[in-house]
DNA sequence: AGAAAATCCTGGTGGC
DNA sequence: TGCCACCAGGATTTTC
């Protein structure tokens, strides 16, 4: 499930090789979540200028606007001077000079939105309510404490909710409050000050070695060269349901929180 | 009104 | 084998 390390992976793996193509020719299968939003005959002639990131969506920067591309649950974009033929799940196609971009997505609850700029509405809609950038500069640590007591809700929920800080998904919020040693049931506003230190190092810190190994392949996720991930290895509590804990040998539980999976540990996360 | 909770979208999987 | 419940991320809708 491409959270923001897997959607980082896959920026990573094909910015480079992309910047500078003109596009030649955009095709699309099935409907994604929403419509592309212009003509497919438009993008043709399009140089692309960049790729970027923000949370979850990758940012195409064209000379005349913005792809915004989200992997919803199950997309995997693959980027290559040839790549085999259009499968039934490929939905997105986008032949350049420099290679083909190719997104795969089973469920199809991923997008490709064109905007002429972030500032339109769509952009606005889509970016304009999301959280602080956990890997930069702007994962304020006050900002981040004092966002957090003004929530009424569980910390698990708090993070996967994305308006505080982004691109933290179910794997990744279980895995960083194992790491801060905090159980996923506690009420965000009571946390003390020094959980909530420690859990802002912990969302850094589990993110930033996810993306070191390339993100985490539970099912059929690689980078758009088609490297698998490897973080799931290193996973001590997501998917370990009734397995022992790393660290401590108790059981690993299993909960659900707003209709997700939470796993944790009892004795390594007490509050 | 604003925050939280529920719902919905789709296709793969596992159990029977 | 076929059927069906279940699961997943997050925008949208509903509830409180």
């Amino acid at each position: 499930m491409p959270e923001l390390p897997e959607v980082e992976v896959t920026r990573l793996s094909f910015a480079q090789a992309i910047q500078g193509a003109v596009v030649m020719a955009v095709t699309m299968g099935k409907p994604l979540r929403w419509p592309l939003g212009c003509d497919v005959a438009f993008l043709t002639g399009c140089r692309v200028l960049g790729v970027g990131r923000r949370g979850k969506y990758l940012l195409i920067e064209l000379d005349q606007g913005w792809l915004l591309v989200h992997l919803g649950m199950s997309g995997s974009l693959r980027f290559a001077k040839q790549l085999p033929p259009v499968g039934i799940h490929d939905h997105f196609e986008m032949v350049t000079t420099q290679g083909i971009l190719r997104l795969n997505d089973p469920r199809r609850f991923g997008a490709v939105v064109y905007v002429q700029s972030l500032t339109d509405a769509l952009a606005v809609k889509l970016l304009g309510q999301l959280g602080m950038e956990p890997l930069s500069e702007s994962f304020d640590l006050k900002l981040f404490a004092s966002g957090l007591r003004q929530r009424k809700t569980t910390i698990k929920q708090v993070l996967m909710a994305g308006d505080l800080v982004v691109g933290v998904g179910n794997i990744y919020a279980s895995e960083a409050l194992f790491m801060a040693a905090i159980r996923p049931t506690v009420s965000a506003a009571d946390l003390s000050r020094i959980r909530v230190v420690r859990l802002h190092a912990a969302i850094k810190d589990v993110l930033a070695r996810a993306v070191e190994k390339g993100g985490s392949t539970l099912k059929d996720f690689s980078s758009a060269n088609g490297q698998a991930g490897y973080f799931q290895l290193e996973a001590m509590v997501y998917g370990r349901a009734n397995m022992p804990c790393k660290r401590c040998d108790s059981t690993i539980q299993m909960i659900r929180q707003g209709q997700r999976s939470t796993f944790y540990c009892p004795v390594c996360q007490k509050h």
